[in-house]
Formats: C-alpha cells, structure tokens, sequence
DNA sequence: GATCTCTGTAAGATGATGCTTACACAGTCG
DNA sequence: CGACTGTGTAAGCATCATCTTACAGAGATC
C-alpha cells in the first residue's frame, strides 16, 4: 500500500536533487553500486565527510539505497526515489491532456 | 541559440521548485496569468512580500514570465523554464536507451 | 590483540533562505 | 492635485545548509 506522497518526502527530494554534488553522487550510483570511499574520491574539491553528509541526504530522501558490505557501505541509485518527484515535473509540464493522466495515477497509487 | 544550461542554471530552478509554496505558486499560474496581489490572496499564512520574494526568485530562475499591466504585474507560468530540469530527472530515472536520447537532444540543443 | 582501513558523527564557522515590518514609488481615480 | 491601490525593496532576524577538522567505532589484517 502506498499513500500519496506528502508535500515534506517531495520537497526532501527535490531539495536533494538542487545540489550539483548530490546530482553528480546520483549518477555516480546511477548504474553501479559505489562504497562511500570511492565515491568520495570523484570530489577531490570537498572532504570525505562532506560527501558522507552528502550520502546521508541521498538516502533519507530515499534517492539512494544503502547496504553495508564488510567495512564499507555501498551505495546504489533507488528508482522510486525520484518518481515523484518526476510526477510533480510532469504535471506542470506536460499538456492538460497529459496532466489528467498523471493526476489519475498518482489518485491510482494512493489508493 | 542555446547553449547547454550551466549547472548554476539548473540549480536555480530546482531550487526554486524545492519550495512547496513555490510550486504551488507554480500549479497556479500554470493555466492562468495573475496579478501578485491575486496569488498572494492564495496564501494566508504567509505576508504578501513574502509571496512577492518567491515570485522573484521564480522569475530569476526562468520559471515565470512578468508582463506589466497598469498598476499590476501578471505572472505567467514559462513552458522553457523547467525543461533541463525534466531534462536531469529523465536522464536519471530513464532507462539506459532513453538517456542516450535524452542526451543526444542535449547535445542538439547546444549547437 | 594491535593496528590499519573505512566510514559516520559531533561541533562549530559561515553563508544562504525565508519570514516579518516598514517603506518607497508608480499607476489609477476622485 | 491628493488619496488610494498594487507592488517591489530594505533591514533585520531566526533558521537551515554546507563545509571543515577532530573524533569514534566497527570490521579486516597481520
């Protein structure tokens, strides 16, 4: 059962998604599955910690998954996370037509 | 011609669109334009320069369109304003065909 | 077990954000 | 012209974001 998404999980989303660290973290992990280390090392401007509080974002916005490994943590892209917010982007975008099907499935999943 | 949005620019706009009262704003004059003072009314809770303040940061981040009109300002919503951001979530959250195209319509773009 | 590696968290500095009240100023109308 | 309307801006304040350095603790390795 999934309830419609509230205004505060899209904002954490969105907001998470503003940051030019966050987006280029989200490709990152987009397609492999990264240890915080060796995505730290693509950011050579910021310190490790830096990324980690970065990472932190990431997954309480539900953008990312986190599954320990031994000593490390990886971390992979989460589809769900962004589709929301996906949603939000498509209903002010799209035509009219359009928007009353995203309206109606978005009513469909919180069903 | 159009040059590939800079991360500053597509920064903006997502944060811009982070902000619930924001894309409320947004979802208002998506299909009407409207004087500040009529979107203010929108908002109880909140002062009406406060309304004005978002309104500026929509129109800094290319969201909205001002137009003049006697006294008033009307505010538009602006179609181009949101598409690198759409353009971001789909090259995340499509699959790998779909963002080589999403990529190639970048690069398009930029010429 | 001692040490090394990988990682998250605490504390604090600094700058950005979002709100409020007070004000300024152009346009409208009597 | 003088008052009223609609709106943006300035100043100030509280809160939040993001970065840094210092530290803590779990797991691997010798």
């Amino acid at each position: 059962m999934r309830k419609r998404m509230t205004t505060a999980l899209i904002d954490e989303s969105l907001r998470a998604v503003a940051d030019p660290t966050r987006r280029a973290i989200l490709r990152l992990v987009r397609d492999d599955e990264l240890a915080a280390g060796a995505i730290a090392q693509h950011f050579p401007d910021i310190s490790r910690p830096a990324v980690s509080q970065h990472l932190r974002v990431l997954a309480d916005a539900g953008l990312v998954d986190v599954r320990p490994d031994g000593n490390r943590r990886l971390y992979r892209w989460r589809r769900d996370g962004l589709r929301d917010a996906a949603a939000f982007v498509q209903e002010i975008w799209s035509d009219s037509l359009a928007r009353l099907k995203v309206a109606a499935e978005r009513e469909d999943r919180s069903r």
